[in-house]
DNA sequence: CTGAAAGCGCTAACAG
DNA sequence: CTGTTAGCGCTTTCAG
């Protein structure tokens, strides 16, 4: 009923056999040039459209990607969900899109569900590092899979260097003249949060941070903001937000609090969302390849998912964006 | 090799026929408790996943919804495919993603390509109010279809009140004393835009309002307030922006430009996405419901997919948020 | 070069 | 309650 017009029909006006059709409609080899041109006549006139789960139940590929995500109103992933699906598209894939909201139940069942509906790949920012269970029923589904945070295990992975990032957020304060900074970031054990947590915590001075783990979100960073703006009124000189997103919830509560960025406060934010450039004022920030973080993470999907082979592992390089959300300390020193 | 383990796989290693096998998955009627949770149990053992493909093929439905928008990396799409993600998934459909970037072509691409899967309805935002030969051809397809914009023809729609929002701008630049004023919006003949930008016009008083077309995006709107703050350095008062993202690239060009909002020129948005609140000057919007809007669509869209019947037609309130863009003229009156 | 036949994995009558 | 029989629409040997 749904479709109405199929291979058979097609046949049947034509006067061939279906394979004929099958033939002349994939392009392949060995098909007189008149009766595929017949067939391809007959076929335009009926407006016919082919099944494409039906050829996929045959071919065993479905042509179709799965994207895991925690959340698509984040631009962070909204950029990586474009250079994804741009890069799906150009390799005539399909991408559907799932939001996890970094529970790792949910995640689960949208890899169950993938993988029922027999997807070529997943990708996937995974809710934190995978334990082993975990590990072992991904590796059972046997689809090919593709990380965006660094996880050590079987899987490729594709994402920024998160760990220079950190670094380059702490060289960066600490040459402004930050002794007294903190962290504000989301769930511990989230992959690259982790890597950019850790790398900057090492490269302060000892006892120079404190870190605060919260939800990943504008209202987690204002949230954790009024409780540290609550708590340390004075002391604290600079924020590091873990992601862009937490940083413009902080600015929020900074601004709310009555304070001045980067007067009372210096903030610096990480992946360089566009909208960073407006608010006021102007977000420092770490610049990670967002875009190209999609797109390449289909492009090893689609590689590793033809040669049943070994995992490739790609770290983008990130920079640091200067703007105007921080400033020199007159506490210290 | 990709699957492995099949319906026949379980049938065989539970005695049963594979008929047996599939109602019991199904939870079908009639059938053994004792026979049903051996199967299940094998089932269970053999981590038996079903194909939803060759499922599809049989039933006819996919479980699979299209969703064509402009872009996702802006703030209100990712918030409208959020709120259609959500409504999917509780219905048990996967939805995949798909960036036409207002393009015509492209989008038809789409829609064929979706046909092709068998996709259970599309949703969209068309491109633009959709041409007689267009519609026929998405008639042709026999998929359900919800547009995210109003246009006159025989599909759903489920949009917000457009005009409504349009109407409350100008009374509210009016009230201001606002009567040189421009409107800076995406291309002409886009459903939603067009609606607004339309009641804007009718709402002010004659020849008080030029208006100027082009891309809605940050880009977009930045590209046209230089236009405009070049072509009429003093004259203009306030700009309203089609978009709260064409609003933010007009905030940037005038904050580059040297000058001030709403000191120098009154902005007025339109979406209240999140980020709003922290551009400076917080931007004063028109709030539509984004989220609600995919979330309704696709309950609309699964409703008229059911019964193929007499199209429905929702549109969503909106309202005026006022925050600090805004201002009283001072050459006015 | 083209037709016949088998089958992808599953569901759906129809008997028994 | 359960097995048998047909397919869904397409691709793919295998003959001819």
């Amino acid at each position: 009923m749904r479709t109405g017009i199929t291979i058979k029909d097609i046949a049947r006006e034509a006067g061939v056999d279906v394979s004929t059709v099958s033939r002349s409609l994939s392009g392949a080899y060995g098909i007189n040039a008149d009766t595929r041109s017949r067939v391809l006549a007959v076929a335009e006139r009926l407006n016919y459209r082919a099944n494409r789960v039906a050829r996929g139940l045959v071919t065993g590929r479905s042509h179709t990607l799965g994207l895991i995500i925690s959340d698509i109103r984040n631009a962070f992933f909204a950029e990586v969900a474009r250079g994804a699906e741009d890069a799906a598209r150009a390799a005539g894939c399909d991408l559907v899109l799932c939001n996890s909201d970094q529970d790792a139940h949910r995640q689960m069942e949208y890899v169950s569900s993938l993988a029922g509906k027999r997807v070529d790949g997943i990708l996937m920012n995974s809710v934190a590092v995978l334990d082993k269970d975990q590990k072992e029923r991904l590796e059972a589904i046997g689809i090919p899979i593709v990380l965006l945070n660094r996880t050590p295990g079987p899987f490729s992975t594709v994402c920024a260097d998160n760990k220079a990032g950190g670094r380059l957020a702490a060289e960066y304060l600490l040459k402004l003249g930050h002794r007294h900074v903190t962290h504000l970031t989301g769930p511990a054990h989230h992959g690259n949060l982790t890597d950019r947590e850790k790398a900057f915590v090492k490269a302060m001075p000892p006892n120079s941070v404190t870190v605060l783990h919260g939800e990943n979100t504008f209202a987690g960073g204002r949230e954790m903001a009024q409780k540290v703006l609550a708590e340390h009124p004075r002391k604290i000189t600079a924020i590091f937000a873990g992601n862009d997103t937490i940083a413009f919830g902080v600015l929020r509560a900074i601004l709310d609090a009555g304070l001045k960025v980067p007067d009372d406060i210096s903030l610096i934010g990480f992946d360089n969302v566009e909208l960073g450039s407006i608010v006021q004022p102007p977000l420092t920030t770490i610049h990670q390849p967002s875009y190209e973080l999609g797109h390449r993470a289909v492009e090893t999907l689609l590689r590793i998912g033809r040669k049943e082979a070994t995992p490739e592992h790609h770290v983008l390089p990130v920079h640091l964006i200067e703007r105007h959300s921080c400033g020199p300390t007159k506490a210290s020193s």
